[in-house]
DNA sequence: TTGACCATGTTCAATTGGTGAACGATGATA
DNA sequence: TATCATCGTTCACCAATTGAACATGGTCAA
């Protein structure tokens, strides 16, 4: 259920911007709120992520959802492995537009 | 559930390969039967198919499905909308890619 | 201080989507 | 005829997802 598209997804999101609410962090993922907190807590289970309490300016209570040591590893070794994919789906999608093409010729 | 994606690929298959078992339907588009047999279904309610009753040399009783000519002009349409989705994957891919490498040599 | 908001995280009943074992039907085969 | 294989169909079961509802705590005006 956590997969590692979310996984590296969320710790993308948080890296670049702690301060993210769930509600805000489901909607950037295009998944629920109860989706995303349930990711959430897998990766602050799992120790790649630390939820600090802390006092915003504006209304809010929340967290700062930071990543450890752990979660910046984790993310260096997502992204490497994303990345894999990421080309073998483009080396996949040049052939099926190929493919496409021709049949859109007949 | 029957996504333009699904009809997509079961009418190219059924076009090519009429006499075409629903599990090995299933097979090929990497779904189950219970699917299989809903989205086929669905297409001849539709009259984008025709199930004919067959029989075939090899132990079959089977049906031959058959695209009408409604299935084959939708089969045109749909081959050139999931042409334009695919290039758009594509060019998101592409850029995709390039950030991931970015972030890679961090 | 009090009370009325507002944004947040958490929960969980309900829905949805997908699965594949089981079933009945129908030819082929010995 | 009896057995076997394959077919389409069904549906109880499971897993995943959703989002309304709730509890908490901060903010701000009265």
């Amino acid at each position: 259920m956590l997969t590692d598209e979310y996984r590296y997804k969320i710790l993308k999101e948080l890296q670049q911007d702690p301060d993210l609410s769930q509600r805000e962090l489901a909607k950037r993922l295009g998944i629920s709120l109860g989706k995303a907190n349930f990711c959430l807590k897998a990766l602050i289970e799992k120790g790649s992520i630390k939820a600090d309490n802390f006092k915003n300016s504006a209304n809010k209570t929340g967290y700062l959802y930071l990543l450890t040591p752990k979660g910046i590893e984790e993310k260096v070794t997502l992204t490497q492995r994303f990345l894999q994919r990421k080309i073998a789906e483009y080396e996949a999608l040049e052939q099926e537009i190929e493919q496409l093409r021709k049949e859109v010729k007949t």
